[in-house]
DNA sequence: CGTCAACCTGTAAGAACGGACAGCTTATCC
DNA sequence: GGATAAGCTGTCCGTTCTTACAGGTTGACG
């Protein structure tokens, strides 16, 4: 497959009307570019109590039912390197280094279920990180010159992936815009530390009626006072400090 | 310049020990890839009032310049399509849709200075965002063959570049290890919703204690109240709540 | 052994917050 | 016209934060 037809492929994926049918486009592409599964998690809003979660599975149901029963993404050893540690760029699976028996008990497992070799690659946003593998069954003949030479366009891939993601989670529904203009304004500024006071004087209405918007941000963010709300509106990315 | 070689053209990239030595590789890089110029900026913890900004410059002084003292950053559409709008797959510049005058005019100095063509790259991580473009000065025959060609391994080389210049600004020294354990995690406790109460509870301290850690984090973070300390914790990456 | 950094602790007074009470205006939509 | 949503305002009271004061402990380093 050439790069042209490639791109041409990839650029097909981000108008997928569904999920169902980004996974049967993706198998497809992911077996022209030389590998037997994929493997997609991607999460906006990592660490709330509600994240948006998009998840999908090119690898044996019954690896997936494991990796979510046990809560695999706490000794994931891609997932650490890609997104604790931030690497951006792509990670070929003979260069991981577990640090702890979890890891590595958790790669032997992957192995045991046939997830033999294979490259992951970290997908970033502002407020989403995510991880896309594209994974080998059997090792082939030449592991390294094989995966190596996929890189490149396993690494585009990965774009058009959490693109395609991205415009599927648009579609299900938006919760940023749960805010009113003024309940951003108000905590936008208790963000910069100003009291309701003090907010009160710079948007010219009352103290109470600052008091107000925040108190009712913090219920439509869930949360229970003023300081927590001011952290979950910039973890979701609806103020900017 | 066939994937292996270039792949280990890359690696070399992230080794280079001065933005200097990056300067270098990167314009033998990128006339490989078949390409005249390139520029990168990259900005970590944006919308602070003390960004980390790093800029490599591949292109004239002159347009350099103009970019820096028009301020263009409000009017170049690739920032816009890239880091506002979260476009994360390739732009190539006959992607680019002006939505206003301003833009326009943006596009037209940019040939007149001769950046003719190109694709520009999204980069992205938790707390830091940029533009990685590849630029053709004159107008190669089959200019889309040509560009296109190009783009799975100039993705893969934004990434490079990323990972390369994260580690030259890391050098420069990192104020996120300025505050002590019990700082981050009084903050941690404090921006989950907890009171300086629960949070001495939970860390099996004095409540005193608490407001202690809490008031020197704030004294650190150059702010005056335990809400700001949050929002900056949050937004220059040092907690994760 | 002195010094330093990080960590820990206490009291007290005034400012700010949180929650509950009750009620207004304005614009939009059916 | 009635219903609804967004915005706005006031008082009261208990809790929490902020800032000031004044200390002690522990471990690393020269």
């Amino acid at each position: 497959m050439n790069h042209i037809q490639a791109l041409q492929q990839f650029e097909a994926l981000i108008q997928a009307p569904t999920p169902d049918a980004l996974h049967a486009q993706l198998t497809d592409v992911v077996q022209n570019l030389g590998f037997e599964h994929y493997l997609c998690g991607l999460s906006a809003n990592l660490n709330l109590p509600d994240p948006k979660v998009f998840a999908l599975n090119g690898v044996s149901q019954a690896w997936w039912d494991h990796y979510q029963t046990r809560s695999c993404l706490a000794v994931d050893p891609t997932v650490r390197m890609l997104l604790r540690e931030q690497r951006v760029i792509p990670l070929p699976w003979w260069d991981i280094r577990c640090i702890n028996p979890s890891e590595k008990q958790f790669m032997g497992e992957a192995v045991d279920h046939g997830l033999n070799s294979g490259v992951s690659f970290s997908l970033n946003a502002r407020h989403e990180v995510g991880v896309f593998s594209l994974i080998l069954k059997h090792q082939p003949r030449q592991l390294r010159r094989h995966v190596s030479h996929a890189i490149p366009l396993g690494n585009l891939l990965a774009a058009y992936v959490q693109e395609a993601a991205r415009r599927l989670m648009d579609n299900q529904g938006n919760p940023g815009s749960k805010l009113t203009r003024r309940e951003k304004e108000c905590l936008l500024w208790a963000a910069s530390g100003k009291t309701a006071w003090e907010s009160s004087v710079i948007l010219n209405i009352s103290e109470r009626t600052v008091v107000f918007h925040l108190t009712n941000a913090a219920r439509k963010l869930g949360v229970s006072n003023r300081r927590q709300a001011i952290a979950r509106a910039i973890v979701e990315g609806l103020i900017r400090p």
